[in-house]
DNA sequence: CGTATGTCAGTAGTACTGATATCG
DNA sequence: CCGATATCAGTAATACTGACATAC
């Protein structure tokens, strides 16, 4: 079988310091290095558009909720992994650039309704649209067979380290 | 079958924009999903060794380099896929904490060797065991046969995107 | 002289912690 | 009064660009 640079790693490890490392080195590295190549020309045509991934990440989320594109900022934080600081501080610039805007709620004054604004929703499909194009474009060299290997040996350990929908 | 965090997430996108996102939609969140579970722990464990993960990949990979341990500048430039700013950036870090030295190059005076000092040697295989275990205690909740699966289905689509070793 | 190697200063963006205000 | 929600200030690290020095 042809061998890719994670082969090389390995190898090398294992030469240098036999059975310390293993399928994790494996398994880590080439999940690390797939992310980093599919991510690549997507914060290129991001960039185009004006938006980091980081804002981009909420728009998508907020554009996928479906109508009325709008959700609290804890369900943003929760959704992508980050500290309610973290979240606040790209809500910021969102709002600076006007693709976001603040909706009171009624129901609990401390919190509010993050929305999409006009703007928001184009900017959050132009820039899936790019995005999925640009990954599509890589993923044409690879045979289709391969990529639904690879979607459904990563799904079953995804669920087995208890990451499942709900 | 079992459906996961990915799977909502499509799920939500073909049914308000359907057609737009596919299987690079899958591969990619996947991809980036798995990586992120499997670097959690080990920048755990690294910040207790005081080392930063663009720290430990530095020493890791001087340390895999096998004796002298030790490389160019432009040769962890090139591993690591930074740019030479960036990684002189972190060699200061290393250089102040004494876990590497520079050795100059009698014949390049341009450039200069980077070399694992011995508490860098130390420091690079306690990090090495540490990442290991953490990650393999992890995987330890996932079949094995699951695991060699996605490490193989990777490798094949990562070859097919030319990250071939070499 | 032009190219290659590397460092440094400055910058932008990420994402954290801890303090604070407010509300349920 | 306690816990939840969110913002803000401050901090640390990542990693870039462009300017520069040096040497092949």
């Amino acid at each position: 079988m042809a061998r890719d640079v994670v082969d090389d790693i390995a190898g090398a490890w294992d030469a240098e310091l036999p059975g310390v490392v293993g399928a994790e080195l494996e398994i880590s590295k080439r999940a690390a290095r797939l992310s980093a190549l599919l991510n690549a020309p997507v914060e290129t045509k991001l960039a185009r558009l004006g938006l980091t991934k980081a804002e981009y990440d909420i728009l998508a989320v907020l554009r996928a909720a479906g109508e009325p594109y709008r959700l609290r900022p804890s369900a943003l934080t929760q959704r992508l992994a980050l500290t309610s600081g973290g979240t606040s501080n790209v809500l910021r610039r969102l709002t600076l650039a006007g693709l976001i805007e603040r909706d009171p709620d009624p129901s609990d004054a401390r919190s509010s309704w993050v929305r999409l604004s006009p703007a928001g929703v184009t900017k959050a499909e132009e820039a899936v649209r790019a995005a999925s194009a640009a990954q599509a474009a890589l993923l044409r060299d690879v045979p289709p067979e391969a990529t639904r290997a690879a979607i459904d040996a990563l799904r079953t350990v995804l669920i087995a380290l208890g990451d499942t929908a709900g």
